[in-house]
DNA sequence: TCACAATAGTTGAACCTTCAACTATTTGGT
DNA sequence: ACCAAATAGTTGAAGGTTCAACTATTGTGA
C-alpha cells in the first residue's frame, strides 16, 4: 500500500480499453434495445416487469418482491403501477395475509402485450448481442459478470 | 429461415445465463458507481461530460461534439449545461467561426471538481470492476463489447 | 444571388425517477 | 398485552430526460 490515498490508481491502456468498450457498446446497445421495443409502446423496464409477473405463479406477485426482483426502487415500481394500471395491463389487488401489502396482478391484456412484444425483443437481444458473439465470448461473459456481481453482493453484507 | 417470423427463438439456457448475468450485474455496477460519485456531488452523466472537457484542447469543445462524443442527446446536454453552468464547473461562450455555435468552457473551478473527483471514480472502477476480473476477462470484455459496437455501427450506415 | 435544405443549439411540455415523508400494519421483545 | 421498531406501500415535490417545435445561421445548387 505505497502513496497516498489520493493518488489517483490510472488505469493501463489496457484496462482502460476493456472499461471503455465496455461502458460505450453498453450504452448504445440498450439504447438500442428501448429502441426495438418502441413499436410496443413499452419501454424495458416496463417490458421486465410483466416478464416477472408473466413468469410468477397465477401471474402476480407482491409489490416488494417484484420491486427486488426487477431492480427497482418501491417508490418507482409504485409509480410505474400506477401508469401500467391505467394501460390495462396490470391492476392492484389487497393482499388478505398482510393488511399492508398489495398483490400486483397481470391482466389477460398485458399478457397478450408480452406475449406479443417477446418475439420482437427477443430478436433484439440476439441481433445486438448473442449472435455477434461467440460461445467462448458468451461463456466468458458470463463469467466476468457473475464475478462482479459476487463482488458488489459481498459488499453490502459487510 | 424456416418457421414464422412471429415465432420466438427462445435463447438456450447458456445464452439466458450470458445475457442475464450481464444485464443485473452491469445494473447493479452503474448504481453502485453512481452512488460512489455522491460524495462529490456528481452524477457519472455530469463527470463524464468534465472529463471530455478536461481532455480537449483549452479544455473547451463545441456543445455538438461534447453531445455526440459523450453520448448524450443535444437538448440533454444543454439542458445540464444550464445545471452545470450556475454550479460553476462551465461556462458557455459564442463562437466566433459559426455563429450558430456555442463553445462549452470547463472554468477552474470544474477542474478543480473533476481533479478532486477522479481518484474516487478511478477507485470506484478499479474495486468494482477492473481488479475483479482477470487480464484474461478484461481482453474478452474488451473483444466481446467491441464486436457488439461495431454490430450496431454498422446498422446505423446501412 | 437567391431560395431551400441542413446544421447548431435552445426551449417548454410531458413524462420518468428519486427522495424524503407519510399511513397502515405487522413483528418482536418484555 | 403492550409498545417500539420494522416492513409494505404510496405520495408529492424536485429534479432529470425526451420529444417535437422553434430560431438563427450556414451550406448548396441553379
Amino acid at each position: 500500500m505505497a502513496g497516498k490515498s489520493t493518488e489517483p490508481n490510472w488505469l493501463s491502456p489496457s484496462e482502460m480499453a476493456a472499461w471503455r468498450r465496455y461502458i460505450v457498446a453498453s450504452r448504445r446497445l440498450l439504447d438500442a434495445l428501448d429502441a426495438d421495443l418502441d413499436s410496443e409502446d413499452l419501454s424495458i423496464a416496463d417490458y421486465e416487469v410483466l416478464v416477472l409477473l408473466s413468469e410468477a405463479p397465477d401471474r402476480r406477485m407482491r409489490m416488494s418482491e417484484l420491486a427486488e426482483n426487477g431492480l427497482v426502487s418501491r417508490s418507482r415500481l409504485s409509480h410505474r403501477m400506477k401508469v401500467m394500471e391505467k394501460a390495462g395491463w396490470v391492476k392492484r389487488q389487497n393482499c388478505e395475509v398482510d393488511k399492508r401489502g398489495q398483490w400486483a396482478v397481470m391482466t389477460p391484456k398485458g399478457w397478450q402485450a408480452i406475449v406479443k412484444a417477446a418475439p420482437i425483443h427477443l430478436k433484439s437481444i440476439r441481433t445486438r448481442f448473442i449472435d455477434v458473439l461467440s460461445k467462448g465470448d458468451q461463456e466468458a461473459i458470463a463469467q466476468a459478470f457473475n464475478k462482479i456481481e459476487n463482488n458488489l453482493r459481498k459488499e453490502i453484507i459487510e
